[in-house]
DNA sequence: TTAGTCATGTAAATCGTTACATGATTGG
DNA sequence: CCAATCATGTAACGATTTACATGACTAA
């Protein structure tokens, strides 16, 4: 019964709205397309196909491709209304857990270059994100020139960007203070 | 046995490192200081303090007010030591799941004036989390002037400040986008 | 007197990851 | 022939939330 705090099962009807596919292209889709605010595991993914199949809401056909078998999945009529319905509903709050922040507020607590390496380490990441995200919006704007989706998943690379960026600026501000705070003390 | 996945544990030994407290105080504090990139129910906290005592981690002592029972937890040399160690170790990855992001993603399969009012109100979360950051920043610089921790408070409201910045210029942004999709479709 | 705050916990359910298990196909 | 990719799943464990249960103190 729909405990409908689990979310996989609209990313997965989201997703199927765009065409069919398998547990394993689906799991591809979702990093490509949506993996700067969202990922799942197969662990979570292949048991919300099959209950989704069980509900109705997902069409599974066996499509072995040579001996190996495989399950393609398509979205229903019912599926399209249950995601419809749940787009309505106001977002919940993000869950906010961020380990690196937690080490940056404990920071008296522990030492001053590891912390400056890690800051670093993120910032690489924060940078690649912002630069790859950039990237991805030129691409949608010449490749996917005509799809309707495309204000939205240009939306959703920018807002990804622009917060990427942001973190960028600020772990670089951070790394100042760090440097700083090293030269300060011995 | 400390599964390391488990970072309570650390939220409540950095924060008994700035002097002893209870379940409640405790839980007031994460929300007050680290809320926005962190929190923790009492389901998770109540446990996770005793399991610290168990553990020599954190010293417990019971200080009845009035009829009330009430149980004090200090941090023991273990404790820093155990958030020392952790500290050095690389913080590993947010775990990103942001339910607003999912439905502009698939912002097409719903209706725009739903979408345009998801982010509206979001909207005015992240403008309300951004300036009550930046006010807390000068809270900071004024009243805790000489705590030892006052760069990497300051760090963290930074942060969560810029972040929320971002977040709230990409919302005024796309509900531009989704006002003009409105305005062109029936 | 009543609402709000202070205060501590447990139980059930669920959510989600990780590790395990298996094996065919394809390109170099 | 070997590595990478395609492909599907389960089991165990652990993390986390939510609801429940309880009750004293305090200020309006």
């Amino acid at each position: 019964m729909a405990t409908d705090r689990a979310k996989t099962r609209y990313v997965v009807l989201g997703l199927l709205c765009a065409g069919p596919g398998t547990g394993y292209t689906l799991k591809a889709a979702i990093e490509r397309a949506i993996g700067h605010f969202w990922r799942e595991s197969y662990g979570q993914l292949y048991p919300t196909l099959n209950q989704l199949a069980d509900e109705g809401l997902a069409e599974k056909v066996s499509k072995p491709s040579g001996g190996r078998p495989r399950y393609e999945y398509s979205i229903t009529d019912a599926g399209r209304e249950a995601l419809a319905a749940w787009l309505l509903e106001p977002p919940s709050e993000v869950p906010v857990r961020d380990e690196l922040m937690l080490k940056v507020f404990f920071g008296r607590y522990g030492a001053l270059p590891t912390l400056r390496e890690h800051l670093q380490a993120s910032l690489r990441r924060f940078e690649a994100t912002a630069q790859q995200l950039s990237m991805a919006q030129a691409w949608l704007r010449k490749e996917q020139a005509d799809a309707p989706d495309l204000p939205f998943w240009l939306l959703s690379a920018d807002r990804g960007a622009r917060v990427a960026e942001a973190r960028a600026q600020w772990a670089r501000h951070a790394i100042e203070v760090i440097e700083n705070l090293e030269a300060q003390s011995p």
